[in-house]
RNA sequence: CGGGGUGUGGCGCAGUUGGCUAGCGCGCCUGGUUUGGGACCAGGAGGUCGAAGGUUCGAGUCCUUUCACCCCGACCA
């Protein structure tokens, strides 16, 4: 992508009606733009960020199983009263719409339901199970309050996982395959060293439900801590039984803040009762579903990302999340200078390596603002100077220090 | 939904107790000089002050209603 090409704006100035950090930065480096509270749209460098999450999730997914579909946003009526959900009394955050001749729909605020429904199409017999399903999907919650910027927002993009067992124990044997994806996603996108898993509240059918939540002081929820064990206790399930149970001390926990990036949940035949979804085992025995979810906050994961890792300049972006890997920054209006840069931009995207490089003709000034602001990890400069000795200057957006690299060797700093 | 705050060119802001043709910085357009950390000079375009109603000789400034946005709280399968 060439800079001069790229609609986005970077602003100097950071919007007024954004409090938070994470809704700050992006729009002021052009990554989103707000089309009103709570609800965002991604732009060229946002999306790019939102599906290299949505691809490392996928990979995980994948790994284990899962298969990908996609669901509807626009929902049946009926399919939710089995479960009691429709009633705007149990569930708020509904919005409803209606077809011309009248009839009533819901905006998809979640999917456990529909999905279910779904499944008695496809599953009768032992034989069909286990199912793993996932989406990427967007979800429209009538939120009371959006808040925190991508974090809470009225509109917001989460991959949801549905698992059909035939047992507890089959069930049990996923979900715990889950827990390690999900750990590896968040290792993947950087978040390894921040995010716990957390115990927190189960259901009818389990004491608890795992939460990943990552320290940050953007988040809303509070944890503690056990470092050492690397897991945590979520606030509303913290009693003395449970610390017991998870073989930890009191005071070897640490109370911080934290943002939940996914949920984890076993439902047992909570779901696959009402909605009548049961299968009939090897010895002709009818029996219900087994179900989980699992749930991954995707637009909230990149507002979180952005949380943990920006400092004063601006963004900063994991490599393996980044919109570009690299920002060619040709310095000067030198012929030699564009030549060296329009090669090196040339390679590297024919070699499928995703770089921008700022082929604008403003001061050196402004090219290492928006590199630091777009939060780029390397950033290389072309100029007469590093021509001069047949080298780029090279520097990650962590480093204060620049490297000199020839030609190969920028290559090899971003193609591997 | 309760409480608090804010709406003035694209963005960020200033507009004293109501008073003349509504300012400033950034950005934008034209020309020129510049080119290693957001340059400089000259000239220019662009707002009717969130919206509606009212008070007044006169309203960005006062009153009423309303909409939007932010923050705190409550809520968050």
């Amino acid at each position: 992508m060439r800079m001069s090409q790229l609609f986005t704006k970077t602003s100097k100035t950071i919007p007024a009606d954004e409090q938070a950090k994470n809704a700050q930065l992006l729009i002021q480096a052009g990554y989103v733009y707000k089309e009103m509270a709570g609800v965002y749209a991604y732009l060229p460098l946002g999306i790019r960020v939102l599906e290299n999450i949505k691809q490392i999730v996928r990979e995980e997914m994948d790994a284990i199983g899962g298969q990908e579909m996609i669901m509807t946003n626009l929902q049946r009526q009926d399919v939710w009263e089995k479960t009691d959900r429709w009633d705007e009394k149990n569930v708020d955050v509904w919005f409803k719409t209606k077809l011309q001749n009248g009839t009533e729909l819901g905006l998809a605020w979640s999917h456990e339901e529909p999905i279910t429904e779904m499944m008695r199409s496809f599953i009768a017999s032992y034989r069909d199970l286990p199912v793993y399903t996932y989406q990427f999907q967007t979800k429209l919650r009538n939120e009371l309050r959006s808040k925190s910027g991508i974090m809470r927002g009225r509109e917001f993009v989460m991959k949801d996982m549905y698992s059909y067992t035939v047992s507890e124990e089959a069930h049990k044997k996923f979900y715990d395959s889950v827990i390690d994806a999900y750990l590896r996603v968040f290792e993947r996108v950087g978040l390894g060293d921040c995010t716990y898993l957390t115990f927190a509240s189960g259901g009818a059918f389990t004491q608890f439900s795992h939460e990943f939540q990552t320290v940050t002081d953007a988040g809303e929820d509070t944890i503690y801590l056990h470092r050492g064990k690397k897991i945590a206790i979520n606030k509303e399930v913290l009693t003395d039984e449970v610390m017991g149970q998870l073989g930890v001390k009191r005071d070897e926990l640490e109370e911080v803040t934290a943002a939940e990036v996914g949920n984890i949940f076993s439902f047992g035949t909570k779901k696959s009762e009402p909605l009548d979804l049961y299968f009939v085992d090897e010895d002709d025995q009818r029996k219900p579903v087994i179900l989980g979810s699992y749930g991954i906050g995707i637009t909230r994961l990149m507002g979180v990302l952005v949380e943990r890792l920006a400092d004063e300049k601006g963004l900063v972006w994991p490599v393996n999340v980044a919109p570009f890997k690299m920002y060619i920054a040709a310095l000067g209006v030198n012929e030699n200078v564009t030549k060296a840069a329009e090669n090196l931009y040339n390679t590297l995207t024919t070699a499928g390596v995703a770089v921008i490089y700022d082929d604008r003709d403003v001061r050196p000034g402004e090219k290492f603002a928006d590199a630091d602001l777009m939060g780029i990890p390397y950033r290389v400069v072309v100029s007469e100077k590093t021509l001069a000795n047949n080298q780029y200057e090279v520097k990650a957006r962590t480093e204060a220090e620049a490297t000199y690299l020839d030609f190969d060797a920028v290559i090899k700093k971003v193609a591997s």
